[in-house]
DNA sequence: TGTACATCAGTGAACGCGCGTTCACTGATGTAC
DNA sequence: TGTACATCAGTGAACGCGCGTTCACTGATGTAC
Protein backbone atom coordinates (compact mmCIF):
# COMPACT_ATOMS: atom_id res chain seq x y z
CA UNK A 1 0.00 0.00 0.00
CA UNK A 2 2.67 2.47 -1.15
CA UNK A 3 0.86 5.51 -2.53
CA UNK A 4 1.75 8.77 -3.72
CA UNK A 5 3.25 11.71 -1.94
CA UNK A 6 0.22 13.45 -1.08
CA UNK A 7 -2.04 10.60 -0.07
CA UNK A 8 -1.00 11.04 3.33
CA UNK A 9 -1.73 15.08 3.45
CA UNK A 10 -5.26 14.24 2.25
CA UNK A 11 -6.38 11.42 4.48
CA UNK A 12 -4.84 13.76 7.42
CA UNK A 13 -7.42 16.53 6.34
CA UNK A 14 -10.31 14.10 5.74
CA UNK A 15 -9.62 13.08 9.23
CA UNK A 16 -9.49 16.20 10.23
CA UNK A 17 -12.74 17.06 9.02
CA UNK A 18 -14.57 14.57 10.32
CA UNK A 19 -13.52 15.32 13.91
CA UNK A 20 -14.86 18.48 13.56
CA UNK A 21 -17.56 17.45 12.39
CA UNK A 22 -18.48 15.18 15.55
CA UNK A 23 -16.72 17.67 17.58
CA UNK A 24 -19.20 20.63 16.98
CA UNK A 25 -22.30 17.48 17.01
CA UNK A 26 -20.93 15.97 20.74
CA UNK A 27 -17.88 18.22 21.94
CA UNK A 28 -14.39 17.40 22.32
CA UNK A 29 -14.67 14.66 25.07
CA UNK A 30 -18.11 12.44 23.75
CA UNK A 31 -16.12 12.11 20.37
CA UNK A 32 -14.21 8.59 20.07
CA UNK A 33 -10.79 8.33 17.84
CA UNK A 34 -12.13 4.82 16.88
CA UNK A 35 -15.56 6.45 15.21
CA UNK A 36 -13.96 9.53 13.41
CA UNK A 37 -11.15 7.41 11.74
CA UNK A 38 -14.55 5.04 10.40
CA UNK A 39 -16.08 8.41 9.21
CA UNK A 40 -12.99 8.54 7.17
CA UNK A 41 -13.15 5.06 5.99
CA UNK A 42 -9.76 3.78 7.88
CA UNK A 43 -9.14 1.76 11.50
CA UNK A 44 -8.40 3.27 14.28
CA UNK A 45 -5.20 1.94 15.06
CA UNK A 46 -3.97 4.38 11.69
CA UNK A 47 -4.90 6.83 13.49
CA UNK A 48 -1.09 7.59 15.43
CA UNK A 49 0.17 8.01 12.22
CA UNK A 50 -1.02 11.30 11.70
CA UNK A 51 -1.58 12.15 15.17
CA UNK A 52 0.30 12.12 18.27
CA UNK A 53 -2.54 11.71 20.66
CA UNK A 54 -6.44 12.14 20.90
CA UNK A 55 -5.22 15.94 22.57
CA UNK A 56 -3.65 16.25 19.12
CA UNK A 57 -6.78 16.08 17.28
CA UNK A 58 -8.93 18.08 19.08
CA UNK A 59 -6.88 21.28 18.84
CA UNK A 60 -5.81 20.79 15.36
CA UNK A 61 -9.76 20.25 14.29
CA UNK A 62 -10.46 23.63 16.38
CA UNK A 63 -7.99 25.13 14.04
CA UNK A 64 -10.11 23.33 11.14
CA UNK A 65 -13.27 24.77 12.01
CA UNK A 66 -12.42 28.63 12.51
CA UNK A 67 -10.68 27.68 9.00
CA UNK A 68 -14.51 26.74 7.90
CA UNK A 69 -15.17 29.59 9.86
CA UNK A 70 -13.69 32.13 8.61
CA UNK A 71 -14.46 31.00 4.60
CA UNK A 72 -17.86 31.45 5.24
CA UNK A 73 -17.50 35.31 6.71
CA UNK A 74 -15.50 35.41 3.53
CA UNK A 75 -18.42 34.25 1.21
CA UNK A 76 -20.81 36.41 3.20
CA UNK A 77 -19.18 39.51 2.76
CA UNK A 78 -17.02 39.47 -0.35
CA UNK A 79 -18.68 41.59 -3.36
CA UNK A 80 -20.40 43.92 -1.45
CA UNK A 81 -20.42 47.02 0.56
CA UNK A 82 -18.56 46.91 4.01
CA UNK A 83 -22.52 48.02 5.46
CA UNK A 84 -24.16 44.52 3.50
CA UNK A 85 -21.77 42.57 4.12
CA UNK A 86 -21.29 42.79 7.97
CA UNK A 87 -25.30 42.79 8.03
CA UNK A 88 -25.25 39.28 5.81
CA UNK A 89 -23.03 38.06 8.20
CA UNK A 90 -25.20 38.67 11.29
CA UNK A 91 -28.09 37.93 9.39
CA UNK A 92 -26.24 33.95 8.75
CA UNK A 93 -24.96 34.02 12.08
CA UNK A 94 -28.32 34.03 13.57
CA UNK A 95 -30.49 32.00 10.88
CA UNK A 96 -32.42 29.01 11.57
CA UNK A 97 -29.80 27.28 9.29
CA UNK A 98 -26.75 28.17 11.60
CA UNK A 99 -28.72 27.35 14.65
CA UNK A 100 -30.34 23.83 13.35
CA UNK A 101 -27.10 23.21 11.37
CA UNK A 102 -25.11 20.27 13.78
CA UNK A 103 -22.19 19.85 12.85
CA UNK A 104 -21.13 22.88 10.87
CA UNK A 105 -21.06 26.45 11.57
CA UNK A 106 -19.24 28.72 14.06
CA UNK A 107 -17.07 26.77 16.58
CA UNK A 108 -17.08 29.77 19.67
CA UNK A 109 -20.69 28.40 20.58
CA UNK A 110 -20.06 24.91 20.81
CA UNK A 111 -16.40 25.37 22.45
CA UNK A 112 -16.72 27.83 24.75
CA UNK A 113 -17.38 25.97 27.34
CA UNK A 114 -15.23 23.47 27.38
CA UNK A 115 -12.43 25.79 26.43
CA UNK A 116 -10.80 26.09 30.05
CA UNK A 117 -11.22 22.25 30.32
CA UNK A 118 -9.08 21.43 27.13
CA UNK A 119 -5.45 21.10 26.75
CA UNK A 120 -3.03 24.37 26.26
CA UNK A 121 -2.69 23.23 22.50
CA UNK A 122 -6.42 23.29 22.20
CA UNK A 123 -6.56 26.71 24.32
CA UNK A 124 -4.02 28.71 21.84
CA UNK A 125 -6.03 27.35 18.96
CA UNK A 126 -8.40 28.60 20.02
CA UNK A 127 -7.37 31.95 21.05
CA UNK A 128 -6.11 32.46 17.86
CA UNK A 129 -9.12 31.76 15.88
CA UNK A 130 -11.49 33.70 18.40
CA UNK A 131 -8.84 37.06 17.88
CA UNK A 132 -8.99 36.54 14.03
CA UNK A 133 -12.66 36.37 13.79
CA UNK A 134 -12.78 39.67 15.85
CA UNK A 135 -10.08 41.42 13.51
CA UNK A 136 -12.46 40.60 10.73
CA UNK A 137 -15.48 42.15 12.85
CA UNK A 138 -13.38 45.35 14.08
CA UNK A 139 -12.19 45.57 10.02
CA UNK A 140 -15.36 45.96 8.81
CA UNK A 141 -16.77 47.94 11.27
CA UNK A 142 -13.94 50.48 10.80
CA UNK A 143 -14.56 50.82 7.39
CA UNK A 144 -18.17 51.42 8.21
CA UNK A 145 -16.63 54.25 10.23
CA UNK A 146 -17.28 53.10 13.62
CA UNK A 147 -16.32 54.80 16.59
CA UNK A 148 -14.23 51.92 18.26
CA UNK A 149 -13.70 49.04 16.08
CA UNK A 150 -11.93 46.25 18.62
CA UNK A 151 -14.75 47.57 21.69
CA UNK A 152 -17.27 47.46 19.32
CA UNK A 153 -16.65 43.68 17.57
CA UNK A 154 -16.08 42.46 20.68
CA UNK A 155 -19.51 43.44 21.88
CA UNK A 156 -20.85 42.27 18.95
CA UNK A 157 -19.51 38.79 18.74
CA UNK A 158 -20.70 38.39 22.42
CA UNK A 159 -24.48 38.87 21.60
CA UNK A 160 -23.92 37.01 18.30
CA UNK A 161 -22.50 33.88 20.60
CA UNK A 162 -24.91 34.43 23.36
CA UNK A 163 -27.99 34.45 21.44
CA UNK A 164 -27.13 31.28 19.07
CA UNK A 165 -26.24 29.19 22.30
CA UNK A 166 -29.50 30.00 23.97
CA UNK A 167 -31.34 29.87 20.73
CA UNK A 168 -30.08 26.20 20.63
CA UNK A 169 -30.70 25.51 24.17
CA UNK A 170 -34.07 26.75 23.98
CA UNK A 171 -36.75 23.09 22.33
CA UNK A 172 -39.68 25.90 21.96
CA UNK A 173 -39.16 26.72 17.97
CA UNK A 174 -41.06 29.99 18.01
CA UNK A 175 -39.34 31.39 21.26
CA UNK A 176 -35.94 29.87 19.81
CA UNK A 177 -36.71 31.47 16.60
CA UNK A 178 -37.89 34.98 18.19
CA UNK A 179 -34.48 34.91 20.22
CA UNK A 180 -32.68 35.01 16.70
CA UNK A 181 -35.10 37.78 15.04
CA UNK A 182 -34.21 40.20 17.87
CA UNK A 183 -30.91 39.80 18.08
CA UNK A 184 -30.59 40.29 14.37
CA UNK A 185 -32.77 43.63 14.51
CA UNK A 186 -30.48 44.49 17.54
CA UNK A 187 -27.53 44.40 16.34
CA UNK A 188 -28.21 46.28 13.13
CA UNK A 189 -29.95 48.78 14.71
CA UNK A 190 -26.83 49.05 17.27
CA UNK A 191 -24.12 49.38 14.49
CA UNK A 192 -25.67 50.86 11.19
CA UNK A 193 -25.94 47.29 9.33
CA UNK A 194 -27.68 47.09 6.25
CA UNK A 195 -29.98 43.92 5.52
CA UNK A 196 -29.02 41.71 2.72
CA UNK A 197 -31.48 42.49 -0.49
CA UNK B 1 -26.69 3.37 60.94
CA UNK B 2 -30.54 3.94 61.09
CA UNK B 3 -31.26 7.83 61.40
CA UNK B 4 -34.09 10.33 61.88
CA UNK B 5 -36.04 11.19 59.42
CA UNK B 6 -34.83 13.84 57.70
CA UNK B 7 -31.17 12.54 57.78
CA UNK B 8 -31.61 11.03 53.92
CA UNK B 9 -32.94 14.43 52.35
CA UNK B 10 -29.96 16.15 53.94
CA UNK B 11 -27.07 13.88 52.15
CA UNK B 12 -29.23 13.73 48.92
CA UNK B 13 -28.89 17.96 49.01
CA UNK B 14 -24.97 17.89 49.58
CA UNK B 15 -24.94 15.11 46.77
CA UNK B 16 -26.55 17.41 44.61
CA UNK B 17 -24.59 20.95 46.12
CA UNK B 18 -21.02 18.75 45.08
CA UNK B 19 -22.57 17.57 41.88
CA UNK B 20 -23.68 21.27 40.72
CA UNK B 21 -20.00 22.42 41.84
CA UNK B 22 -18.50 19.74 39.63
CA UNK B 23 -20.40 19.93 36.56
CA UNK B 24 -19.73 23.78 36.44
CA UNK B 25 -15.74 22.77 37.18
CA UNK B 26 -15.65 19.99 34.64
CA UNK B 27 -18.93 19.48 32.45
CA UNK B 28 -21.48 16.96 33.15
CA UNK B 29 -19.55 14.33 30.70
CA UNK B 30 -16.21 14.73 32.97
CA UNK B 31 -18.09 14.41 36.29
CA UNK B 32 -17.59 10.47 37.83
CA UNK B 33 -20.34 9.34 40.35
CA UNK B 34 -17.65 8.24 42.50
CA UNK B 35 -15.55 11.69 42.86
CA UNK B 36 -19.09 13.59 43.55
CA UNK B 37 -20.08 10.96 46.04
CA UNK B 38 -16.27 11.13 47.75
CA UNK B 39 -16.18 15.05 48.20
CA UNK B 40 -20.11 14.39 49.75
CA UNK B 41 -18.14 12.45 52.11
CA UNK B 42 -19.52 8.80 51.27
CA UNK B 43 -18.58 6.09 49.05
CA UNK B 44 -20.09 5.25 45.57
CA UNK B 45 -22.25 2.48 45.80
CA UNK B 46 -24.38 4.57 48.21
CA UNK B 47 -25.61 6.61 45.34
CA UNK B 48 -28.25 4.50 43.92
CA UNK B 49 -29.94 5.56 47.07
CA UNK B 50 -30.58 8.54 46.01
CA UNK B 51 -30.66 8.61 42.79
CA UNK B 52 -31.59 6.14 40.18
CA UNK B 53 -29.37 7.01 36.97
CA UNK B 54 -26.29 9.50 36.47
CA UNK B 55 -28.37 11.05 33.74
CA UNK B 56 -30.81 11.81 36.78
CA UNK B 57 -27.91 13.41 38.74
CA UNK B 58 -27.18 16.00 35.90
CA UNK B 59 -30.92 16.92 35.60
CA UNK B 60 -31.47 17.41 39.01
CA UNK B 61 -28.09 19.26 39.32
CA UNK B 62 -29.16 21.40 36.92
CA UNK B 63 -32.58 22.22 39.16
CA UNK B 64 -30.01 22.93 42.06
CA UNK B 65 -27.53 25.48 39.64
CA UNK B 66 -30.47 27.66 38.53
CA UNK B 67 -31.96 27.90 42.22
CA UNK B 68 -28.57 28.86 43.42
CA UNK B 69 -28.44 31.65 40.53
CA UNK B 70 -32.10 32.66 41.70
CA UNK B 71 -30.95 33.67 45.17
CA UNK B 72 -27.99 35.15 43.35
CA UNK B 73 -30.36 37.73 41.41
CA UNK B 74 -32.05 38.45 44.41
CA UNK B 75 -29.27 39.01 46.84
CA UNK B 76 -28.26 41.75 44.51
CA UNK B 77 -31.45 43.34 43.83
CA UNK B 78 -33.50 42.83 46.76
CA UNK B 79 -33.77 46.00 48.28
CA UNK B 80 -32.72 48.29 45.80
CA UNK B 81 -34.84 50.37 42.68
CA UNK B 82 -35.30 48.25 39.45
CA UNK B 83 -32.61 50.16 38.00
CA UNK B 84 -30.16 49.82 40.64
CA UNK B 85 -31.10 46.42 41.36
CA UNK B 86 -30.61 45.20 37.65
CA UNK B 87 -27.15 47.61 37.37
CA UNK B 88 -26.24 45.91 40.12
CA UNK B 89 -26.75 42.12 38.41
CA UNK B 90 -24.97 43.31 35.71
CA UNK B 91 -22.03 44.24 37.14
CA UNK B 92 -22.15 40.89 39.15
CA UNK B 93 -22.64 39.19 35.92
CA UNK B 94 -19.63 40.41 34.40
CA UNK B 95 -17.75 40.97 37.26
CA UNK B 96 -13.76 39.48 37.16
CA UNK B 97 -15.11 37.10 39.93
CA UNK B 98 -18.24 35.78 38.74
CA UNK B 99 -15.81 35.01 35.59
CA UNK B 100 -13.33 33.05 37.40
CA UNK B 101 -15.36 31.45 39.93
CA UNK B 102 -14.97 27.80 38.59
CA UNK B 103 -17.24 26.37 40.72
CA UNK B 104 -19.99 28.39 40.96
CA UNK B 105 -22.26 31.04 39.40
CA UNK B 106 -24.83 31.00 36.32
CA UNK B 107 -25.16 27.87 34.86
CA UNK B 108 -26.12 29.48 31.42
CA UNK B 109 -22.40 29.78 30.12
CA UNK B 110 -21.73 26.40 31.30
CA UNK B 111 -23.89 24.48 30.41
CA UNK B 112 -25.54 25.80 26.98
CA UNK B 113 -23.44 24.03 24.23
CA UNK B 114 -23.90 20.98 26.68
CA UNK B 115 -27.94 21.29 26.59
CA UNK B 116 -28.41 19.57 23.00
CA UNK B 117 -26.48 16.25 24.08
CA UNK B 118 -28.07 15.87 27.51
CA UNK B 119 -31.56 13.82 28.49
CA UNK B 120 -34.87 15.11 28.15
CA UNK B 121 -34.88 15.24 31.68
CA UNK B 122 -31.90 17.66 31.96
CA UNK B 123 -32.95 19.83 28.95
CA UNK B 124 -36.38 20.26 30.44
CA UNK B 125 -34.82 21.63 33.60
CA UNK B 126 -32.57 23.46 31.87
CA UNK B 127 -35.12 25.51 29.81
CA UNK B 128 -37.43 25.84 32.92
CA UNK B 129 -34.45 27.41 35.18
CA UNK B 130 -33.81 29.69 31.46
CA UNK B 131 -37.49 31.01 31.62
CA UNK B 132 -37.83 31.47 34.97
CA UNK B 133 -34.32 33.79 35.04
CA UNK B 134 -35.51 35.50 31.76
CA UNK B 135 -39.03 36.69 33.43
CA UNK B 136 -36.80 38.00 36.34
CA UNK B 137 -35.29 40.10 34.15
CA UNK B 138 -37.94 41.02 32.44
CA UNK B 139 -39.99 42.10 35.23
CA UNK B 140 -37.36 44.43 35.79
CA UNK B 141 -37.19 45.67 32.62
CA UNK B 142 -41.08 46.08 33.07
CA UNK B 143 -40.70 48.28 36.26
CA UNK B 144 -38.06 50.46 34.81
CA UNK B 145 -40.75 51.25 31.57
CA UNK B 146 -39.09 49.41 28.64
CA UNK B 147 -41.03 49.15 25.77
CA UNK B 148 -40.76 45.58 24.98
CA UNK B 149 -39.88 43.96 28.33
CA UNK B 150 -39.76 40.31 27.27
CA UNK B 151 -37.88 41.06 24.03
CA UNK B 152 -35.27 42.95 25.49
CA UNK B 153 -34.60 40.72 28.90
CA UNK B 154 -33.59 37.75 25.23
CA UNK B 155 -31.13 39.79 24.22
CA UNK B 156 -29.99 41.32 27.16
CA UNK B 157 -29.62 38.06 28.55
CA UNK B 158 -27.64 36.76 25.25
CA UNK B 159 -25.03 39.91 26.01
CA UNK B 160 -24.30 38.57 29.73
CA UNK B 161 -24.09 34.74 28.44
CA UNK B 162 -21.89 35.55 25.35
CA UNK B 163 -19.75 38.31 27.33
CA UNK B 164 -19.21 36.07 29.95
CA UNK B 165 -18.17 33.00 27.64
CA UNK B 166 -15.79 35.15 25.60
CA UNK B 167 -14.30 36.33 28.43
CA UNK B 168 -13.90 32.72 30.33
CA UNK B 169 -12.25 31.43 26.75
CA UNK B 170 -9.86 34.52 26.59
CA UNK B 171 -6.13 33.95 28.33
CA UNK B 172 -5.06 37.12 28.15
CA UNK B 173 -6.15 39.11 31.15
CA UNK B 174 -5.97 42.49 29.99
CA UNK B 175 -8.17 41.32 26.95
CA UNK B 176 -10.36 39.55 29.12
CA UNK B 177 -11.07 42.17 31.51
CA UNK B 178 -12.00 44.65 27.95
CA UNK B 179 -14.84 42.35 27.30
CA UNK B 180 -16.82 42.60 30.45
CA UNK B 181 -15.81 46.11 30.94
CA UNK B 182 -16.89 46.66 27.90
CA UNK B 183 -20.33 44.36 27.55
CA UNK B 184 -21.27 46.16 30.99
CA UNK B 185 -21.19 49.57 29.88
CA UNK B 186 -22.54 49.02 26.63
CA UNK B 187 -25.60 47.02 28.54
CA UNK B 188 -26.61 49.85 30.82
CA UNK B 189 -26.28 52.34 28.38
CA UNK B 190 -28.83 50.29 26.05
CA UNK B 191 -31.01 49.46 28.77
CA UNK B 192 -30.87 52.91 31.40
CA UNK B 193 -29.61 50.95 33.99
CA UNK B 194 -27.62 52.74 37.20
CA UNK B 195 -24.19 52.03 38.33
CA UNK B 196 -24.42 50.29 41.61
CA UNK B 197 -22.87 52.08 44.83
C1' DT C 1 13.40 -4.62 -19.33
C1' DG C 2 13.07 -7.51 -15.44
C1' DT C 3 13.63 -8.79 -10.56
C1' DA C 4 14.56 -8.39 -5.61
C1' DC C 5 14.17 -5.42 -1.95
C1' DA C 6 12.67 -1.39 0.98
C1' DT C 7 9.06 1.60 2.39
C1' DC C 8 5.25 2.92 5.15
C1' DA C 9 0.01 3.95 5.32
C1' DG C 10 -3.10 1.22 7.07
C1' DT C 11 -4.95 -3.21 9.70
C1' DG C 12 -6.83 -5.51 13.65
C1' DA C 13 -6.02 -7.84 17.98
C1' DA C 14 -4.82 -6.76 22.58
C1' DC C 15 -3.70 -3.79 26.67
C1' DG C 16 -5.01 -0.99 30.70
C1' DC C 17 -7.87 1.98 32.75
C1' DG C 18 -11.89 4.50 34.34
C1' DC C 19 -16.60 4.66 34.86
C1' DG C 20 -21.68 3.52 35.59
C1' DT C 21 -24.08 0.12 37.76
C1' DT C 22 -25.18 -4.02 40.75
C1' DC C 23 -25.44 -6.52 44.91
C1' DA C 24 -24.64 -9.05 49.18
C1' DC C 25 -23.57 -7.32 53.39
C1' DT C 26 -23.04 -4.11 57.74
C1' DG C 27 -24.37 -2.07 61.90
C1' DA C 28 -26.49 1.80 64.52
C1' DT C 29 -30.84 2.88 66.05
C1' DG C 30 -35.99 2.91 66.29
C1' DT C 31 -39.85 -0.15 67.59
C1' DA C 32 -42.53 -4.05 69.53
C1' DC C 33 -43.20 -6.77 73.29
C1' DT D 1 -37.06 -0.96 82.14
C1' DG D 2 -34.98 -4.32 79.34
C1' DT D 3 -34.36 -7.27 75.24
C1' DA D 4 -34.96 -9.14 70.56
C1' DC D 5 -35.92 -7.86 66.10
C1' DA D 6 -36.60 -4.94 61.89
C1' DT D 7 -35.04 -1.21 59.15
C1' DC D 8 -32.34 0.92 55.68
C1' DA D 9 -28.44 4.47 54.60
C1' DG D 10 -24.23 3.40 53.52
C1' DT D 11 -20.10 0.02 52.30
C1' DG D 12 -16.95 -2.07 49.15
C1' DA D 13 -15.97 -5.71 45.87
C1' DA D 14 -17.15 -7.01 41.36
C1' DC D 15 -19.28 -6.62 36.62
C1' DG D 16 -19.28 -5.05 31.84
C1' DC D 17 -18.25 -1.87 28.63
C1' DG D 18 -16.03 1.74 25.96
C1' DC D 19 -12.09 4.19 24.91
C1' DG D 20 -7.14 5.76 24.14
C1' DT D 21 -3.12 3.65 22.96
C1' DT D 22 0.29 0.03 21.43
C1' DC D 23 2.28 -3.13 18.33
C1' DA D 24 3.35 -6.92 15.19
C1' DC D 25 1.98 -7.51 10.74
C1' DT D 26 0.33 -6.65 5.65
C1' DG D 27 0.85 -5.68 0.98
C1' DA D 28 0.91 -2.36 -2.91
C1' DT D 29 4.18 0.28 -5.06
C1' DG D 30 8.56 2.94 -5.70
C1' DT D 31 13.57 2.18 -6.23
C1' DA D 32 18.13 -0.03 -6.96
C1' DC D 33 20.58 -3.04 -9.63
Amino acid sequence: MRYDGEHKARTRERVLKEAAKAIRAQGPHRVGVAEVMAKAGLTHGGFYAHFPSKDALVAASIGQMFKEGAGRFLAETDGFTPAEGLGRYVDFYLSARHRDSRGAGCPLPYLSADIPRLSGEAREAFAAGVESLRARLAAHLALIGRPDPDGEAGSMLAELVGALSLARADADPVRSDAILTRSRSALKTRFGLETAQ
